[in-house]
Formats: C-alpha cells, sequence, structure tokens
DNA sequence: ATTTATCATAGATGAGGTCTATATCTCCTC
DNA sequence: GAGGAGATATAGACCTCATCTATGATAAAT
C-alpha cells in the first residue's frame, strides 16, 4: 500500500506534534516536505488525516486512527535503536562460551571476571563440554566461541592460538625422595600414575609421548577432574600428570612438586574457536581482545 | 539514528524470508538493493545482522533481537493500513450526526436506515438538540454533520439544502367544521392554538409572521414534541401548527386535515451543515450523498 | 565438472525527496 | 480595518541516493 514508511515518520511527528512546522524541525527538513509527505500519505489512503488551520494541524478521526496504530510501531522502533545502541556499546547482550572445564576454572576465570565488570549487562553463558562437543556447540550457533587445547585442524573453525601450556609430573610429600632427580620414562612408571579420564586431550597426547618412546603409559588411577588429580597427588596416592600453570599455588607453598624428566615434555596451547566467515558478536569480539 | 524507515521494511522481509533474493521479491526491488539496504543498517548499527552462506542468511543474535522490535512494529503498520483500507471502503469507521429531535424521526430514519443496511461496519452516533447546539457540537468536532432547519447564517459553516417542508395548521374531528373554509389569521387566533416550545425556529417563523400582519400569536399549550402537537389536534384541545410532511400519515387517514388560510406560510428547507474548510469523512460525504 | 543457487560489488542512472521562494489564509494586535 | 505574524500549500529546480544492470565470488547440488 505505502510503498515508502519513511512517511508514516513524517505523519507520526505531524501528528504528535500537531504542527507541520514542528514535526519538520524534530526530523531537520522543511516545512514544504512534510507538508508534501503527508499529502501523499492522505492521497495513497484516500482520507484527510489532519484539519489544517491557522494554527497548526488536527487529526481528522481517521488520522486518529492511523495514529494510533503507527505511534506504537513507532515506538518499538525506537526502543529497537536503544536495544542496537545497548548492544553496540556491550552494556547489553550475552555471551555464549563453550570450553573444558578445567579451563573455565584455571584459565578463563580471571578474564570471565574482569569481562563482567567491563560489562555488567552482559550476560554470560558458560557451557562445558569435550572438545569435539564444543565443537558441534559452535557449529550448532549455540555458543559463540569455544575454548580448548590446540591443536584443532577444522576448515570451517578460526582457531587463534592464545597461551601455552606445560604439561608436567608432580608428586606430594610421600615421593619427597623424588625431589631433584631426573627420572627416565622408563624410572617413572615404576611409580603408580593418575592420569585424567581416557578421552581427553592431555592424557592422549602423553599416552602417544611414551608409545614413542616404546613404553606403555597404563594409569594406576583415572579422574575425572583436576582437582581429583591434584587432591590424589597431594595425600600421595601416586603421581600425577597435570598442567603446571594450574598447579602454580600447590607448587609455591610446596604441597606439590615437579618431577624432573630426561625427555621434554611438548607444551600445548590453548586455542580460541570461532567460526570461520561468521560476524563474531561485538561481546565476543571484545572477550577475545580481552584474552589475547 | 536510522534516518530511513524504509530499510527496516527491507530488513523485516529479509528476516522473515531468511533470503534476500526472496525479500526482494517480496517488496519488488532487486536483490543487489537489498543486499545494500541490510549492509547500511549494519553500518549504522555497527553491528552484524545476518550470517550469510550459500542457501540465504540467517539472524544472529544481535539481528535476532532487532527482529523482535521491527516485527510488531510492521505488524501495526500492517494493520493500519488494513484498517485506512476499511474505513476508505466505509466497512469501519463512524459517523456523527446531529440534529433537531423531529428531523431524526421524521426526515433521517429511512436514510439512517439505508446507510445502515449499505455499511452495517459504520457506528452512528445521532446526537439531538436545539439548532445553536448543534453548531455548537459541529464546531467543536463532536459530530461530523448537523440537519437543522434552514435558514443558518454562519461563515464557519457549509449549509447543503434539502427537501422543503411546509409547515400548516391543522386540527382533529372537534374541529370538523372548519374543514373546506378559508380562514383568516384573525379568525384563527380565536382558536386554541398549540405550537412548539418557545425556542424552535418553526416557533419563532410563525410568531413573526403574525406579527408582520399585526397579530400576536399566543399558543394556549406549548409542546415539547411532534408528537404531541399531532396527539393534542387529534384529541380536539387545540389547532396545531406543525409540518405537514410529517403528518403525512395522520391527514391520510383523516384524523387530522389542514385548515386552509388566506395567507401563504411560508416553506422552509432542511440544511446539512458541515464546517466549511475541514475536510469530510468518507462516511459523512457519503451520507450527505444518500440524503440529496 | 558443470550448473544453479546464494550474496557482494561496482558503476550508471533517474525518480523523487528536499529545497527555496512565494502564495494564501487566519488570527491577533494596534 | 490595516498590518503583521504565523500557519500550511504550491511551484519548480536541484541533486542526492535508492535502485538498476552487469558481474564477481562462493558454496552446494547435480
Amino acid at each position: 500500500m505505502i510503498n515508502n514508511y519513511e512517511l508514516y515518520k513524517v505523519f507520526y511527528w505531524a501528528a504528535k506534534t500537531g504542527s507541520l512546522t514542528q514535526a519538520a524541525k524534530a526530523l531537520y527538513i522543511t516545512q514544504p516536505s512534510v507538508s508534501h509527505a503527508i499529502k501523499q500519505l492522505e492521497d495513497s489512503f484516500g482520507l484527510a488525516l489532519f484539519y489544517r488551520n491557522s494554527k497548526g494541524v488536527a487529526l481528522t478521526q481517521e488520522g486518529a486512527i492511523l495514529y494510533s496504530y503507527i505511534e506504537q510501531s513507532q515506538n518499538f522502533i525506537s526502543r529497537a535503536e536503544e536495544k542496537m545502541a545497548a548492544l553496540k556499546n556491550l552494556d547489553s547482550g550475552e555471551l555464549r562460551i563453550g570450553g573444558s572445564d578445567s579451563l573455565f576454572k584455571h584459565y578463563l576465570l580471571p578474564y570471565l571476571e574482569e569481562f563482567h565488570q567491563n560489562h555488567p549487562g552482559i550476560k554470560l553463558h558458560l557451557n562445558h563440554g569435550t572438545t569435539p562437543e564444543i565443537i558441534s556447540f559452535l557449529k550448532e550457533g549455540r555458543i559463540d566461541l569455544g575454548v580448548v587445547r590446540m591443536p584443532i585442524v577444522d576448515a570451517q573453525l578460526e582457531v587463534r592460538e592464545s597461551i601455552q601450556l606445560k604439561d608436567c609430573f608432580v608428586a606430594g610429600p610421600r615421593y619427597e625422595q623424588l625431589k631433584g632427580e631426573t627420572l627416565s620414562l622408563e624410572m617413572l612408571l615404576q611409580y603408580p600414575v593418575i592420569l585424567f579420564s581416557r578421552n581427553s586431550r592431555a592424557r592422549m597426547a602423553i599416552t602417544e609421548l611414551f608409545q614413542s618412546y616404546g613404553y606403555k603409559l597404563k594409569p594406576e588411577i583415572e579422574v575425572g577432574s583436576v582437582e581429583l588429580l591434584i587432591e590424589f597427588a597431594r595425600k600421595g596416592l601416586g603421581i600425577s600428570y597435570v598442567t603446571k600453570e594450574f598447579i602454580s599455588k600447590e607448587l609455591e607453598e610446596g604441597s606439590l612438586f615437579e618431577i624432573q624428566l630426561d625427555v621434554k615434555l611438548p607444551p600445548t596451547h590453548v586455542g580460541i574457536m570461532t567460526m570461520r566467515n561468521m560476524p563474531l558478536s561485538i561481546s565476543a569480539r571484545r572477550f577475545i581482545e580481552l584474552v589475547q
């Protein structure tokens, strides 16, 4: 019907101010333009919308009916624009992150805190899962970004390399005698080893390393969280294979110590994954900047 | 913020159809135009609104939020346009008429019936009052048109002359002896006269007529409705001064007869008044056409 | 490998929105 | 009443910018 919604904006202001001149001022256009716009509306409806008089304009019956609809419409547009501005300013919105359990707690936590302080209006959604799950979440659009251990090879994903993590074997006071010693892999295997559960990336990596030297790494105990790896090692139940950066507190206070090996354990990196060729939300972009 | 609401219409269709190409078809424009419009919105918000892929487009988080507002906005506009079309077609709307009591019943009734049958969606509001009251209603915008007796002299009003009404004196069987006689004004004054209440136009007119001949018309009885004028005359309480067109039934059945006078009583016209220089509502225009 | 979708980009064009200038009308004031 | 102030309407010129055509790029389907 009307093929130019711009006219409704003009109508709205003319009705609201009761004056074509005032409407023109509000819209930063001239009065004849407003006059022309209203005329177009009236012509296309075949209805008079305003009574004109020397003091301004007043809505006709039909104009008042139109206004009751257009007013609502304009209100929604105003609210939309405010909302968009808020989203742009990060005063509003949400950020959905997927990650491995341990990375949330030991790596992301301080960033999440800072981000939340800077942008309290942004709702944070944290989804934990295994690396393949996180990748699925990303592809399904359920999260904005995923934080997992590298390497990730997937053409659909864009991966940003973040900090380096070094895994290592640690023990508690029970194995005090090993402090300062440098063990070979073979020697290490004589002690009870505590590993993270089978499907973890770190577990696979260390198993492969032993295999490449011709040994088979067989854990005495398997646990499902980094906390338990730490706890069991402290209690002397065995030697845990953990991420060094996650136990800095225990190393410092001396409740755990690192066991030196005669082979170098390859470091891994944390990767921040996003969908390639998909625009990042402002909040996701901002969070990644913060982390990197 | 956005200075072209037209863009929202394009956005709405793009989001709704999930395809810029489809949106273009719906809007009867080309796909590059849609592409350009969406880009403008995204640029001005500084936010991505759609994910593009080879099957079409999908809303981003921010886009979905925008859509939730814009959808409402567009719905109101659609409903507004439907409503305007209905008003134009007289499928909806209202018609407010002001008039003297007797004119409603004896003159307008058949037109009102016909109008209502033709346009059952139009609500009819009837406001009765004296001529000055009707004029005030018109000037206050409380009615669309007024139906009263001429003459009306008011520069702000536009008056259309409608049917002619002839007033006359009538009596019932009690005065049978006057049937066929031609009375002078003086002779008439010897009978009890029944007139409409003081502030009516017809009363003033007839009083002036007598005065111009040097007589003073003093009613025996004053009543407030045409029905009572008729009823009192039938019962033989006197000679009523009524509008001939309103008593055609009684004249036909013989319960009243007209008293011939040797002076001619000036006819009056019904006038249909509207505000000059104010656009008439479609319904008012249509009703006036019907009546004339 | 080819076809057929999709959206993006570039450049040309012309419709039409906006402007200036002026007319017209009404109300208010002196 | 004459004149001024303020409102909207009208006319015509101008120039922006929405839209077009043509083409490119990419992905999916055949």
